[in-house]
DNA sequence: CTGAAAGCGCTTACAG
DNA sequence: CTGAAAGCGCTTACAG
């Protein structure tokens, strides 16, 4: 309906009833030909748009996706938002944004989606409150926590494989060498940095290496403050592991600050893979998070969902690779 | 209607006609103390949310703005992105995201958006095609052209100044002393790109001083490239002007490969002050874009014509200023 | 294959 | 302040 003008319009310019014009645009029972362009032409004459809110009242299904983001800050997310709105559009799916900065997604951050009736839900980087989980289940609304390893699982969760990812690269340092090193961990709260950290300390356990936790924030400023603090108290270890890249970054930058050379007087690996990482002056060895797979799951899912509502819950653990660049 | 249950429902339980239900929920003729509270009681115990489908069907309004971004591998986008999600959600609109790769948007690229009949539009970084141009006029939907200037002022454009922060950062680099400067450019067929160069050399011939101007992309790719080249022919000039911060990374990068000074053998200005300028290893001279600023005023212009449709058009640019860091 | 009619969940004159 | 009723633009049994 924009611009005025709707089906009955259509329907009477091309003289056929409303019933055909709504068939032409939406399917169902097949059309004659001739019906078809009569109906076609009109609509084109005439610059229709079906209203889609009245399709989705009376069929009750939208074709709109929720997606909640916390934090655009780190570049890996406008890469998974891209994706995402990619790989939706292609299915005929829209996507409606929400920004949030909580990292317990409250009802309000979601009381919009669910009064657009959205087909589904994403989740980025982000828990839920009790209130909003229950809330989500009544409504049979599929919805993934992408990014995020639930401890109950009251839905999908998409996310790389964190612990055999730690894991390998604590083996990876370990075999390079490092006898003594720290990790860096991202906001302690989440799974993700959870999940990294005990990969890797029990992989040093394991090898009987000795090391140190930092807590961190998944900031830039956090990881180069953390390190700089290292760096003053003179406890340079032989290796640091940063539970993401955007910290790692700040982590070179403030060993750089310090003339502390890399790879030689430390090592560094951090995770995600964003495109900086690759850029000549950081060249970061890092872990490479699938973002095509586990949105391509993730979307799956969601579709299969739409279909046939199982409220299937559960982990998806997604396998990454270490790329070795020259900061080890 | 979420969980299917409707203002009949409600209205229902609490004993009134869904007439009230609906004054509760959307305002217009008062409603009694008594009344509201029957109803919000029988709304909390049912988990009622209203629906916005129906709502909309029948005000022939939408809370909808519908957010068209090219590229969103500049972290400038999603500091936008960010900005714009947060405005609008205070004043109750949601974020229809759409994603695209063209220069020229399509008709496809919003077709969706004019089906959902979305309240306002804003295309960042994009221009428009002749026959979108027709049909958003005829729709009367109000829509800002973000950081892009039309030739045409079909819409409304809101940008920084472009030619005045060129010009300034151009009276900068000659005060300094540079007596030979060089212009990458991003996409040239972008306003932003045609402005900054524009201002820059003009300023440039009236002080007399000389200039080259390479055409690059606006990609750190591309600025490491570009300046790559120039260092390996040796001609090195005494500044470097560069359309964006992200190519400017990539120049500083690139010379310093070369162990190429900066500042001393040669400067570099961008352009956008994105966060990572102020990183340590870059502390990037740049020129603020006024996001907030910009938002702001798009949100309100939109906003207003939401309000009272009046098609106004034309260019609003903001100042902005030189942020001065150690690459000058 | 086609059309007339019911109904999705809501808002809003209208009458009281 | 309240309720009954019309109607937003569409889809979809239903009957032909």
């Amino acid at each position: 309906m924009i611009n005025g003008v709707n089906a009955k319009d259509v329907a009477k310019l091309a003289g056929v009833s409303q019933s055909s014009v709504s068939r032409v645009f939406f399917g169902g029972t097949p059309v004659s030909e001739k019906t078809r362009n009569k109906v076609l032409s009109a609509a084109e004459e005439l610059g229709y748009n079906p209203n889609e809110f009245a399709r989705s009242l009376i069929t009750k299904k939208t074709r709109i996706i929720g997606l909640v983001m916390k934090g655009v800050e780190n570049p890996f997310y406008p890469q998974v938002l891209k994706e995402f709105t990619t790989a939706f559009k292609k299915l005929g799916y829209s996507i409606l944004f929400v920004q949030t900065n909580n990292e317990e997604i409250q009802k309000e951050d979601i009381d919009m989606l669910l009064n657009y009736n959205v087909a589904g839900i994403i989740i980025t980087d982000a828990m839920l409150s009790l209130k909003v989980t229950n809330d989500i289940k009544k409504s049979k609304i599929p919805l993934v926590l992408f990014n995020r390893k639930a401890e109950k699982n009251d839905f999908l969760s998409v996310c790389t494989n964190n612990l055999d990812a730690s894991r390998q690269i604590a083996n990876f340092l370990h075999q390079k060498g490092c006898s003594n090193m720290v990790y860096i961990s991202g906001d302690r709260n989440t799974s993700t940095s959870r999940d990294r950290e005990q990969g890797f300390i029990e992989t040093l356990d394991k090898h009987q290496v000795e090391y140190k936790i930092y807590e961190s924030d998944y900031s830039y400023e956090g990881g180069y403050q953390t390190a700089k603090s290292i760096v003053l108290k003179g406890e340079i270890p032989s290796a640091f592991f940063v539970a993401n890249d955007i910290m790692a970054m700040g982590v070179l930058d403030a060993l750089r600050k310090h003339s502390i050379e890399v790879p030689l007087a430390t090592k560094v690996v951090g995770f995600d893979n964003i495109a900086m990482t690759n850029w000549p002056i950081y060249n970061l060895t890092t872990w490479e998070q699938p973002i095509s797979k586990m949105v391509e799951k993730t979307v799956n899912y969601v579709m299969e969902e739409i279909d046939n509502y199982t409220g299937i819950a559960g982990n998806i653990e997604i396998e990454g690779q270490l790329i070795e660049r020259s900061t080890t």
